[in-house]
DNA sequence: TGTTATGTTGACTGTATTGTGCAACCAATC
DNA sequence: GATTGGTTGCACAATACAGTCAACATAACA
């Protein structure tokens, strides 16, 4: 699932139009209509400020939002900016590496609710 | 501590003035002098290539400076993007729990090398 | 005293990003 | 066939970002 194609599903779930959300979030309809369907140049899309907007008048998760807009969640940013030395090693492996420790990540916190 | 008080202390460390600073990272002395006061207009910091030549030149941490600036390193955040999953968790974690993953990963690390 | 070394500040600049706004157009639907 | 809703291209505008440049202050010092 791409950012545009969650928006216009959001969307459509509270029944507006495109003129609706753009009002509501302050912008021009015909810019939210670019965005639902990619069709913006190289690929600046919507701003992180617009994004963040755009979660709270569709009552989305704004995390999920940004992940699929490709920026930066701010709870993960403030993580990494808190312990680089950690992240720099975890973004230095490879995906199965990931996989496995993102288990134990787990069992850890199940231990934790037990 | 913030990053332009900790450059400064950096550079007397080394007895650097602004303009030899500037010269051996590219960018004009004053520019460094108002990073150096937080100066720029609202917070439009250094770039982070500027802050990685700063390090090289300052012998500092880049980690280090990179926190202060608040910046996500281009690598992390690609890793980030492309791992949301993955990073959602980790970063969720305690410093503690961060610390034994980042040591398990050195030991896969370790293994790949021998 | 003048000049040299260092730092500070305001105004400005080039580029990229993030949009705007119109016009023309299509598809439903009433 | 008029209204509602959406698509797309094009030209342009506003703002942010990452700096530069000229002018000035300040202290040391010959």
């Amino acid at each position: 699932m791409k950012f545009g194609e969650r928006i216009r599903e959001l969307r459509r779930e509270k029944h507006f139009t495109l003129r609706d959300l753009a009002a509501r979030v302050g912008v021009g309809f015909t810019y939210l209509s670019k965005i639902e369907n990619h069709k913006l140049n190289d690929g600046h899309g919507a701003s992180e400020s617009l994004i963040h907007r755009l979660a709270i008048e569709l009552d989305a998760d704004e995390d999920e939002l940004m992940t699929l807009a490709e920026k930066v969640p701010e709870p993960i940013r403030r993580r990494v900016i808190a312990r680089p030395d950690a992240f720099r090693i975890l973004a230095s492996l490879t995906d199965d590496d990931l996989n496995d420790l993102v288990r134990r990540a787990n069992r850890i916190n199940q231990q934790r609710v037990r």
